[in-house]
DNA sequence: CGCCTAATTGACAATGATTCTCATTTCCGT
DNA sequence: ACGGAAATGAGAATCATTGTCAATTAGGCG
């Protein structure tokens, strides 16, 4: 497998920036129209090529709204971690935990499953909320 | 609030006679056309309907693929737990992890969450497969 | 039993997120 | 600057899911 060879364009170089700048985790359409207001307009194709692109690299963390919607967070973390999600500010924190990874590899393991990847999310209402 | 009333039909009947059948997560799309080839048929609506209305009463499980597309299961625990599922076969193993369920349960409470629900899957390539 | 009526159904349209197309533009190594 | 591959974007296409609404049906009641 070649390595993909990737360019610098003011394109991707905003969708980042936007990412950034955002604390919770944001759709494509919000980014999109967030972009389009700071008059940095990228095109909606664009900027789900690059969130695709980014999300394949893990230098952005995907989930799933109740409703399906995939939404990206650009994260302090670079290690695997999960998220703290408020439901209703969207606000993001970023957990840890060791036995949570332990428990999944020995369930995996005891039942025969190979090249296990693993989801965990906590949907709640923050402090602040 | 009122109490729904819920009568008996047979399309309510063969969607969940279709759950039981399937050992796998299976989407709303995939129930329709196994209804229709073995002669029940049912109307897509109605499999959406009565899948909505099952998920709600927690008779399904429900779950998004990775590309966001929602598969259901009846499940033989009617008691909170999570899923090992074959990304290949679709089978599915249940399993429940009272360490998780702790580990949720303190760092929600350690950073003031409140009404917190947990999603939690673990995808692999089975025994089988 | 028949009746009545509200719940349910289903064909079809509408929605909305995501992906595809392809002509045009833009990097970037030479 | 040049040339070609990569990236972009406007719009069309896809596809799961939801909405509409007229026709059907379950089930309580007399
Ligand atoms: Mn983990
Ligand atoms: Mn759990
Ligand atoms: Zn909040
Ligand atoms: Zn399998």
């Amino acid at each position: 497998m070649t390595e993909a060879v990737r360019r610098q364009t003011r394109q991707q170089a905003a969708v980042l920036a936007a990412l950034d700048a955002a604390a919770e985790f944001v759709s494509a359409q919000q980014l999109h129209s967030r972009l389009r207001d700071q008059g940095a307009s990228v095109g909606l194709a664009t900027v789900y090529r690059t969130l695709t692109a980014l999300a394949a690299q893990d230098e952005v963390d995907v989930l799933r709204t109740d409703d399906g919607e995939a939404v990206y967070r650009r994260c302090a973390s670079d290690e695997h971690h999960h998220h703290l999600v408020c439901r209703v500010c969207g606000r993001a924190v970023e957990v840890d935990g060791p036995a949570v990874e332990d428990w999944a590899a020995r369930v995996s393991a005891a039942h025969g499953f190979r090249d296990v990847r693993h989801t965990l999310e906590i949907f709640g209402t923050c402090d602040r909320c």
